[in-house]
RNA sequence: GCCGGCAUAGCCAAGUGGUAAGGCAAUGGAUUGCAAAUCCAUCAUUCUCCAGUUCGAAUCUGGAUGCCGGCUCCA
């Protein structure tokens, strides 16, 4: 089956086709490890980590790297442009190198809450210099870049393809007229390659200066380069990521090489919350621990997640995780049903082609630009069908292995059942005999009283007519 | 000023020419000691608005309105 993914640069849907045969690398813009990731920011590595999933789960050997910027990341693009990981560690009266410390833990923390499986190098920006100055050297070769003084900066006048991803015009970026004026530059569109600044606290001596420090977007093209080659696959970011970041990525490296820099460039879309942006001034840029707070799963808004394709603009509320984290009780309630189904279920051994439907309709969705939520509307019609006719013991086993793929790829279910809530099974069966026994007795007030003593060791009861079936939430 | 995107029920959201997926919520019923969970049923003659193309449009074209993003740090 075909994979087709929207190219950004081509601006179209497009069969992927990898540059080596059943071998993928894809780089991902990371977070800059100045503060806490925050939902937003999730939701692109959130889509990473799909694509990631979904080439492990055809077979592909993957390569995945995504960056962590510690350095380099201005706050504007002023001659005074500071770095935002100073001002942070200013503000918060740290080391910037205990800040990054802080922060990249703290993300990785977030990751593995989020089932997001590991990349297989996360580089940092700060470990890479001298690759970035060959970069630069390399580009002042090819006079693609100019130095002026301990400052290098690349001439997008040079780079005849420069503007295509964005779509942007150097001639209308100049009329923009909000490009900070620096008189050394010889285009107010060319960007900073390598910088020269005593004051800064992280710098690093080259043969451009004493004191320098390397430009934002160098560090991707660098990196990129060293772990994945000089022409690879999938480059992926959020949107805000096409100008100025992979635009210049793609001047630099291609300029350097002279070689294809990326083949497909994806990105997500934004988060919105409230139907609006996200901003520290409205108070809604949420963390992980935000949602925990108010009692959701981290996992909740994983599903919330994909339940909207990743090219949509995403409307983040208090309700629609609600939604979330209710359909996906409702997912691992069913799971839980065919696990049953699977070791006491009844009927014959010959399945049906149901499963293999869902399971086709459910393929079909993922490969045409992954389509996750029309996917998981044919896993939910497979549940409703399940439900409403009932499932024989093949089918339970049929559906299940499909279960298990989807989450192979979805990565919404815990992967064990803790058992941390204080009641053993062995308790917890007691305390249902016991309130069994109350409500045969007419003893509601006991009965109740047990019914909410489980419910505090989150343990969640059926009552059926066959019995009462439980399980932990 | 320049570039780009979106507008589908109470909420979230698929669908890009053939007559509106899915989830959540809601409502009625079954079940229950009461609940919860579960099950059954119902839930957009209509896709922001106006005009056009077409046998046929949520899907294409033009216009209006609203929202969002980029051009400056941002996923």
């Amino acid at each position: 089956m075909d994979l087709r993914f929207y190219n950004s640069m081509s601006r179209s849907l497009e069969t992927f086709e990898p540059i080596e045969k059943g071998s993928v690398r894809m780089y991902h813009c990371g977070p800059t490890v100045y503060q806490r990731p925050h939902i937003g920011n999730y939701r692109a590595f959130l889509f990473a980590d799909l694509l990631r999933r979904l080439f492990d789960q055809l077979g592909f050997d993957v390569i995945q790297v995504m960056n962590l910027t510690d350095v380099g990341h201005l706050v504007d693009d002023a001659d005074d442009g500071e770095d935002k990981l100073e001002v942070q560690a200013r503000k918060d009266q740290v080391d910037p190198w205990k800040l990054v410390e802080q922060v990249s833990e703290q993300f990785f923390t977030d990751l593995k809450a989020l089932h997001v499986r590991p990349a297989h190098h996360y580089p940092r920006a700060t470990d890479h210099i001298p690759e970035m100055i060959q970069v630069v050297q390399k580009l002042l070769e090819h006079e693609h870049a100019y130095q002026v003084g301990g400052n290098v900066y690349f001439d997008v006048h040079s780079f005849e393809k420069y503007g295509a991803l964005s779509g942007n015009r150097i001639e209308d970026l100049e009329a923009g007229a909000r490009l900070e004026v620096n008189d050394e530059k010889r285009h107010p569109a060319d960007f900073a390659l390598w910088k020269s600044d005593p004051k800064h606290i992280m710098k690093w001596e080259s043969c451009f200066g004493p004191d320098g420090f390397p430009g934002w977007h160098v560090e991707c093209s660098a990196m990129a380069m060293k772990y994945l080659g000089e022409s690879f696959d999938i480059h992926t970011g959020g949107e805000d990521n096409i100008f100025p970041h992979h635009e210049c990525e793609i001047a630099q490296s291609e300029g350097a090489t002279g070689l294809p820099f990326v083949n497909l460039w994806m990105h997500t879309r934004f988060l919105r919350v409230d139907g609006g942006k996200m901003s520290k001034s409205l108070g809604n840029v949420y963390s992980l621990d935000d949602l925990v707070e108010k009692g959701f799963e981290v996992l909740d808004f994983r599903f919330l997640v994909l339940k909207a394709h990743y090219r949509g603009s995403l409307n983040f509320t208090w309700d629609a995780l609600q939604s979330a984290a209710e359909g996906r009780k409702g997912l691992m309630d069913f799971r839980r049903r065919l696990e049953a189904a699977c070791t006491q279920g009844k009927g014959g051994e010959e399945g049906s082609d149901i499963v293999d439907k869902a399971r086709e309709e459910f393929q079909l969705a993922i490969a045409e630009d992954l389509n996750t939520s029309a996917a998981l509307a044919s896993v939910f019609d497979l549940r409703n069908h399940f439900l409403k006719r009932g499932l024989s013991f093949a089918e339970a086993k049929q559906a299940l292995a499909f279960f298990n793929e989807v989450d192979d790829l979805f990565g919404l279910f815990p992967e064990a059942v803790e058992t941390s809530s204080g009641l053993s099974d062995e308790e917890v069966e007691a305390l249902i005999v016991a309130r069994t026994q109350a409500r045969s007795d007419k003893e509601w007030a006991l009965a109740d009283e047990i019914r909410d003593q489980l419910a505090e060791a989150k343990i969640v009861l059926e009552d059926g007519a066959d019995g009462v079936r439980w399980h932990r939430s």
